[in-house]
DNA sequence: TATGAATGAGTGTTCATTCAT
DNA sequence: GATGAATGAACACTCATTCAT
């Protein structure tokens, strides 16, 4: 099947209102129905639109999708947090990413789920995802270089696999805890993963030892 | 109406062998085209049996799924490690336990990923996987805690949430490296998590410091 | 999972051409496979539409066929006998009433045919059918009351009962001589059954003896 | 297809034993499920025999479905009602055919209620049942031209024809009483059968004037 | 742009029937 | 005769996608 249409970028009021009602149902069916048994015939109906207008926006489910994603992701987002808060110690820095990252998935707990869905469904949003993770993977592996390099950090460790490590038993825990809702008390959950995060580190006590329990 | 058919463990050898038959195709076919495109059709006629015959000692494409799951499971799972090895360290436990659980993985990433997949699509088999989850985290709590009376691991650390957050943290890479096949040499992954584990618990170093990197 | 799919009145004209296509193609299958043999696909093909048109309109098998039922039993019901023709006397109305039936059995027999066995296939075609027949047979326990009070029909019957017996009579010979084809020439029928209906009530005759055969 | 093989009547004491497990069973389960939905595979498990045993008396489900109608027939079927009885009077005798007959149906309506479904299903087994009712219309036309020619019935009535109708009437009341259970009393039932054949065929009173009210 | 009717490929599932043991 | 596993044809139904108004 030849996919030749383009899909418009709508120009008129009235389009952009279509789009926008469309990318506001489709996060409700979605959500309401899971990624499978969502039907687009659903979404047109929810966005009070005739169904074949979907297509004048979008390819199909994954597109739609696509686009729900990136509207909550834009809204998740909230990097430079080093820049916005002018916090600059390292554990402080721990805290508060940990913290608003719970937050937030928390707090979208539903469409993460989803996405952990769609991502091992859909190969081409599976490929985006991977994409994001790995570039914050990234930030954080800096991050640590830097505290290595400036004799704060243990420089056995490999910045990257820990960076991958840390990172990831971060969105582990917030799936078990928020799709999954295996109950543990938010609090708890972020000292533990700043625990962790800062021991694994080795990073050094503000103004005392940090690792040992002497 | 609900015909609530009873499925057959097969009787005659016959049986047997065609049921072997269906597991060890729907095996392959699952492999090759994930959950969702696998067609029971194309699960018989691998197997060399007609489309009926599935449904003589399977409900479904859940129901077979399930049993290739448990067939796999059964090969996967290596428990008792302390008694098996006779190994009592701490450190060298957590060494074997994360080689071991990875070289399996590894081995059976194809089938692991698929695991990961459905359990995002089929109720079901979702709760069969965090319920073994949980009770293998409820080991790692326990040996946490053991440790921890023992004076040898962070009294401060909370067993339960700990043990999930570095288990998870190690199926999580287990995931990213043997599905998503982010390129991490075994050894290094290895030696990452093992440090990891190691300082979060606060493990004291054998025969001399280990967490401190002075 | 249920869905509520929302049949459609169809609003356009094309919509209202299909759905009569669909009727009418639906009368010429079910005449001539009978309702278990019909298959849906048979049906839209001889509407020249695609199978999944037809359920645009219908939800199934038991719901097109009710369409047809609908439809021809409009064509079939002549109600107001007495106010259509201005015929009084009751001996008349009978002979008119089962004339008619008769008649418009005949016409539509493959028909009639497939509604009996249809009632003994679909519950809820089966019910529908019944309340209609027990209004018909209410309308004529009415009629039989009435004669008795002006003292034209003996008073020992009760009403109800034989009405049921002499419209279940009726109605059993249309099926036995349309549907079963027992052959019987339509007058001879007719005035059997008349007169069958006027002994039972012991009409008087018009200007004369009725019942007796002196 | 060819149907080549021939069933056996069972020569050892075994066979006969299962052939009659067999047909028990499948009037268990045409009872309880009704035609169309009973599944040989149902029979053969509640006359405790492997499902393949049903082919060695049976050719499938109509023919085990015969089975189960013979046996019933003849359980029901008390013919010479005048010879067993020495019952003369006609009016008796139409009370007692009546009679027994309504009872024989009520006893056995869910069988009843099947043999009517199947007579709408199955054409062999119709047209079985439409020429049993044939002899028996045949038997009382017999019975009404006796009577004309002895100067007790209606000349003017075709006696087969008349037949029909008063037998259907009576076959058609039993089936809306017992199988679609219109709710009406035993007694009221015959006696207004009774009362309509009797007055149908001007059959003169015992003793009195029948026909007549005055 | 919007409409909504039309399209039709795709597949799970049942169960009567067969037949090797 | 009995067994029960294997067979495989048959068909309803969904829903993403198109396209004439």
């Amino acid at each position: 099947m030849v996919k030749s249409e383009v899909r418009v970028t709508p120009r008129s009021a009235r389009g952009i209102r279509t789009r926008n009602a469309l990318v506001a149902a489709a996060r409700v069916v979605f959500e309401r129905d899971g990624y499978l048994d969502a039907r687009l015939a659903d979404i047109s109906a929810e966005a009070g639109v005739a169904s074949g207008s979907l297509y004048t926006y979008f390819e199909g489910k994954e597109e739609i999708f696509q686009a729900v994603a990136e509207q909550v992701t834009e809204e998740m987002v909230h990097p430079h947090l080093r820049a916005r808060t002018g916090v600059t110690d390292p554990r402080e820095l721990i805290d508060l990413a940990n913290r608003e990252y719970l937050r937030a998935y928390k707090k979208n707990a539903k469409l993460m789920g989803l996405f952990e869905q769609v991502s091992h469904i859909d190969e081409e949003f599976r490929a985006v995802r991977i994409e994001r993770a790995n570039a914050f993977v990234q930030r954080n592996a800096r991050m640590i270089r830097t505290l290595q390099d400036a004799g704060s950090a243990d420089p056995e460790l490999d910045p990257l696999l820990t960076a991958h490590a840390l990172s990831g038993m971060v969105s582990r825990m917030a799936f078990v805890a928020y799709v999954q809702k295996v109950p543990m008390p938010f609090e708890k959950l972020v000292e533990t993963l700043n625990r962790i995060w800062i021991k694994a580190l080795s990073l050094p006590a503000v103004g005392g030892s940090v690792s040992g329990f002497e």
